[in-house]
DNA sequence: ATACGGATACGG
DNA sequence: CGTATCCGTATT
C-alpha cells in the first residue's frame, strides 16, 4: 500500500498545507509501517504555542533547517513526540504526527510503538530508515483546534482523517 | 482530577 | 543556580 518515498519538494510548502496533506501518507520505521491519520501544524513566527516561537535553541534548531527532517522532543519526563519540519530552509514550521493506524492515537504512543526515540532527532525522512511514503489520497478531512497547549488554543490547526 | 517524570527556558 | 512550564498517558 505504502508507495514512493516523499521528496523534500512535499515538505518545502506552507505548514497548514504539509499537514493536511500528511494525512493518508504513511510513516515507515524500518518494518513498521502506518498510515497517518491525525497531525497538528505548528506555525512559523505567529503561533505561541510552537517550541520554534520562542526563537532558536540547541533543541529547536531543527525546525529552523531544511524541510523534511524529524523533529523529536521529549516531554513530561516519559514520551517522545515525532514532528515533521515543513517549510523552506529558514522558516520555522512543524507538523506534529499524533495519530498512525495501528500503533495508537497519541504522540507519545506512537512512538513508543514505533521504535522512535531521540536518536531521530534529525533524521533525514527523505532517506533511511525513518520515512514518510506516499498514499491514497483520504476522502474527508476533520479540522479542529490543537490538544494539550495553553497557548494559542483557538487555531483550529489540528486535522484528523473522517475515518479514523 | 491527578500522579508521574525529566528536559528546557528563563529569571536572578 | 532555582523553578515554572511543557505539543502526554494511565489511573482514580
Amino acid at each position: 500500500m505504502p508507495g514512493q518515498v516523499l521528496p523534500r519538494r512535499f515538505y518545502a510548502r506552507p505548514t497548514i498545507e504539509v499537514a493536511r496533506d500528511l494525512l493518508g501518507k504513511y510513516l515507515c520505521h524500518g518494518p513498521h509501517a502506518g498510515r497517518i491519520v491525525e497531525v497538528e501544524a505548528y506555525l512559523p513566527h505567529v503561533d505561541e504555542a510552537a517550541h520554534s516561537f520562542r526563537g532558536r535553541t540547541a533543541r529547536t534548531k531543527v525546525i529552523f533547517g531544511p524541510p523534511g527532517h524529524a523533529y523529536v522532543y521529549f516531554i513530561y519526563g516519559i514520551h517522545c513526540c515525532m514532528n515533521v519540519v515543513v517549510e523552506k530552509d529558514g522558516v520555522p514550521g512543524c507538523v506534529l504526527i499524533r495519530g498512525v493506524d495501528g500503533f495508537g492515537d497519541g504522540p507519545g504512543k506512537l512512538t513508543r510503538s514505533m521504535g522512535i526515540t531521540l536518536e531521530h532527532y534529525g533524521a533525514d525522512l527523505t532517506r533511511g530508515a525513518l520515512v514518510i511514503r506516499d498514499g491514497p489520497k483520504p476522502p474527508h478531512i476533520v479540522t479542529t483546534p490543537r490538544i494539550g497547549i495553553r497557548r494559542s488554543v483557538e487555531l483550529p490547526l489540528r486535522f484528523v482523517l473522517a475515518d479514523s
